[in-house]
DNA sequence: TTGACAAAACTAATACTATTAGTCAAAATA
DNA sequence: TATTTTGACTAATAGTATTAGTTTTGTCAA
């Protein structure tokens, strides 16, 4: 029996592959032994289950999430921050397929961590609706609004629910024309900017 | 062994029973089964599979959604019809939790009943946005605008993805004020009517 | 009314799933 | 070097869907 050398980190690679690779379904305890080159139960000396095992992909999958959110949005504004936010989320989710589907799994436990990303999370959209001049409960209810569509479109895309012969990235590009309409007609546009 | 009386169509409309109450996942076929007073392989008499009864939720769902759709847009336009399509989507999948999540599946087969269906559907919100003057393929595109818009509302709600102690009610009537408006001047609107 | 046949329920078995308990060796520590 | 902890193992349990083969029930015809 020589020990594999794994750990909590390597076998949420490992998991993260597997989802991103053959799908969140596909991600098996056999399965993902078999990658690491281990039996079934060896890898519950690092996991405590497979429901913890997709929790904790629903968390990477957050915080990587919102790094390349960040990332996007960064010195932008209006439109473009609207923009440049959309597509890191869109990219994202078509780049890591797996993570994304742990990322729609019912909410669970809601550990210190996930709360923290997902107020991190709202914080960032809501820089991005100060540019439309929604602040307060008002821009809540818009992040909730943007949260929607954006998770929306992605998972019927990933899922292919979209099976007219019709481009998909235009149809993203309307999305976003029709977001970026709604939100300046409802807030008060502090900055003329963009549009 | 005495007969149950069951066929195809009493075993789905307990699959949507158990679906509806304790969620698709808890539908298996034990599950099922003994809701039907049967042993397991005896449903194997009225249904090829565990994923074709699924699919026939998933069909199900859609057929009523249509159905509850079509009746609230009728004889109405513009935002009224907007609006009642979308309160009319949202409350059918609080309703029917299990059904919903069916038709959240990954698409599978498209039998020639589901693209029927999906075509009518996509009639209904065609008509929809005629009131907003889009027409061809920008309508089109909106569609898929509005779609995701509404699925990613009601599968985050359902999933219990808004955390905030923000109304949810509320931040649905944003999200239909920011269609509305986004879709209002994102097209020609023929007729005046509702702003 | 009986005889034949088809349909439906059953039992038994297979191959998978996650998971736990208990064992032994390897690595880390005293 | 001795001890303790850690990790991988084997074996077993209870669940999952599903198939094969048997028996019984209901139907339809003679």
């Amino acid at each position: 029996m020589p020990r594999a050398g794994l750990d909590a980190d390597r076998v949420l690679d490992a998991a993260a592959q597997v989802a991103d690779r053959e799908g969140l379904g596909a991600l098996t305890v056999a399965r993902l032994a078999a990658e690491l080159g281990v039996k079934p139960p060896s890898l519950y000396n690092h996991v405590q289950s497979l429901d913890a095992l997709r929790d904790g992909l629903t968390r990477r999958g957050y915080r990587e999430l919102l790094d390349v959110s960040r990332d996007a949005a960064a010195g932008r504004s209006g439109r473009d921050a609207l923009h440049a936010l959309a597509h890191a989320q869109r990219d994202y989710a078509r780049a890591h397929p797996g993570l994304y589907a742990a990322m729609e799994l019912p909410v669970a436990a809601q550990s210190e961590e996930s709360r923290r990303i997902g107020g991190a999370y709202v914080n960032l959209i809501l820089a991005v609706l100060r540019g439309y001049g929604h602040e307060g409960e008002d821009a809540l209810h818009h992040v909730r609004v943007l949260r929607a569509a954006l998770r929306g479109f992605v998972s019927l895309e990933l899922g292919g629910g979209f099976g007219l012969p019709l481009g998909v990235d235009r149809s993203f590009e309307v999305l976003l024309d029709t977001l970026h309409a709604g939100l300046t007609l409802g807030g008060h546009a502090p900055r003329g900017e963009n549009g």
